[in-house]
RNA sequence: GGAGAGAUGCCGGAGUGGUCGAACGGGCUCGCCUGGAAAGUGAGUGUGUCCUCAACGGGGCACCGAGGGUUCGAAUCCCUCUCUCUCCGCCA
């Protein structure tokens, strides 16, 4: 969420960054509710105050025994006129607040202007496209063959977009998962954590899934409003739901492993074949809840993080800055990181890493006590895959393929594959 | 699934209708004491929001799990929900 006295006082200057994201803000619609709202909201606070000093009066004479009709009835007057500005201030808050709810962070100043991913940026490109002396296979064919990936079984017992994988394929895919979570344990300082797949709605009102993005999320057919999680940045961001932390405890860095859930809504007929774009795949999630002075640099080091993983695992990618028509709702700025898929000739997303400075802080009450003022100020949270396990295992299968009908486990994977050093078709 | 108990500030814990943002204890912060420490001792110590002040500060409103209700007045009474704990049953 914005910030509301940013809406009240800067309102032109908001509308006109959010106008980079292509979206025109109501001016008027607002400055409308906002000035009904303060005004009813003193004229309530006044009347409370009123009451709250007549009740004491007649507490007193009350207990002097002296007669207190004449204040009571003053009272009833006072809760009269009280109940209908409530109301109508109750009108107007709920109406302010929603309104509020849908709206998406203000994009960085380093964010390029754009309406689609082609205006993206490159920032930087890392490692050697490789040179295949024979036909590339894509990786359902390579899984297919490897006798590891299979569509065909899991479309019967779920649906499209979900993969059964077997075998040493399955391994390969464990053995990444594993690999990233130690990795980013032991060398880059996060803390493993375990959560609920399964969140509540306020969970996702507060990392920015809903109120506007319920139509990609799962939803369970329960009484209580229960979601899949779409990824692990929904119940590790809200780890810190209603918090606020000594300046010890910062910066929290997390690294959660989890299946993610989507509903791929208004993706109908895109990336439709293989494992790039599926109702579940497990992720290596990256979060940091850090010093608002802090997350600038911190976006840099998550990104360089996860960069990490794939130079080790020695595969092609790029960095881009996300443009304003691609940015996510709640991020102020996003790296995408794309690996280099052979069997597609082309970069693929692989990780998102966000800086969504007190934007997802403020709807989740996410503090520290500031040691310099004592007051309690709002963190800046990110976070950044570390990252996809399928995209990773599908980059791995297309780019160490050889013309021996063979895959190349790399190096930093063996020791979780029994020393296996290639995977044979 | 059945039966019961509970939810109060950083923690423990009192408070069953009025002057309660909340006793008391612990913790923490600052000070005194001390060669230094412990003990002792004094003071302070919630959050949000609005108004006011040059500043220090001062003031209003709200918050005692969440939401509703009763009442002139609710932490306290009533209803609904959520969560926690104990026992029984079932179970990975």
């Amino acid at each position: 969420m914005l910030n509301p006295k940013l809406l009240r006082t800067e309102m032109d200057e908001v509308a006109r960054q959010l106008g980079r994201r292509a979206l025109k803000i109501d001016k008027d619609w607002f400055s409308f509710r906002e000035q009904k709202r303060k005004q009813l909201q003193t004229a309530a606070e006044n009347l409370r105050n009123q009451r709250n000093r007549n009740s004491k009066r007649i507490a007193q004479g009350k207990a002097a025994g002296q007669d207190v009709s004449e204040i009571m009835d003053e009272m009833i007057e006072i809760n009269e006129e009280l109940g209908t500005s409530e109301a109508e201030l109750e009108n107007y808050t709920t109406e302010i607040n929603a309104w509020m709810l849908t709206l998406p962070n203000i994009p960085h100043e380093s964010v390029p202007d754009g309406s689609t991913e082609e205006d993206n940026v490159v920032i930087r490109k890392w490692g050697e496209l490789p040179n295949f002396d024979f036909p590339v296979l894509s990786h359902v064919d390579i899984g297919k063959k490897l006798g590891g990936l299979d569509f065909e079984k899991s479309a019967k017992i779920s649906g499209s977009r979900f993969a059964t994988m077997q075998g040493q394929v399955a391994r390969l895919h464990r053995a990444l998962i594993q690999f990233m979570l130690d990795y980013h344990v032991a060398e880059h300082g996060y803390v493993e954590v375990y959560v609920p797949y399964i969140v509540n709605d306020a969970s996702l009102t507060c990392t920015g899934q809903l109120p506007k993005f319920e139509e990609d999320l799962f939803k369970l057919a329960t009484d209580s409003p229960y979601y899949l999680i779409p990824t692990a940045e929904v119940p590790v961001t809200n780890l810190w739901r209603n918090h606020i932390a000594n300046e010890n405890e910062l910066p929290a860095k997390y690294v959660c492993h989890t299946p993610c859930f989507r509903s791929e809504a208004g993706s109908y007929g895109k990336d439709t074949r293989g494992m790039i774009r599926q109702h579940q795949f497990e992720k290596v999630e990256l979060v940091q809840l850090v010093k608002p002075e802090a997350s600038w640099r911190t976006l840099e080091e998550l990104t360089q993080h996860a960069e990490k993983i794939l130079q080790l695992l020695d595969l092609p990618y790029r960095v881009v800055n996300l443009c304003t028509g691609d940015l996510g709702f709640a991020s102020a700025k996003t790296y995408d990181i794309e690996v280099w898929l052979p069997g597609e000739n082309t970069y693929r997303e692989i990780s998102s890493c966000s800086n969504f400075l007190d934007f997802q802080a403020r709807r989740l009450k996410a503090r520290w006590k500031n040691t310099a003022t004592g007051k309690p100020e709002l963190l800046h949270t990110l976070n950044g895959s570390g990252l996809a396990a399928g995209r990773t295992l599908v980059a791995i299968l297309e780019n160490f393929q050889d013309n021996q009908a063979r895959v190349h486990v790399p190096e930093v994977l063996r020791p979780y594959m029994g020393g296996l050093e290639t995977l044979s078709f």
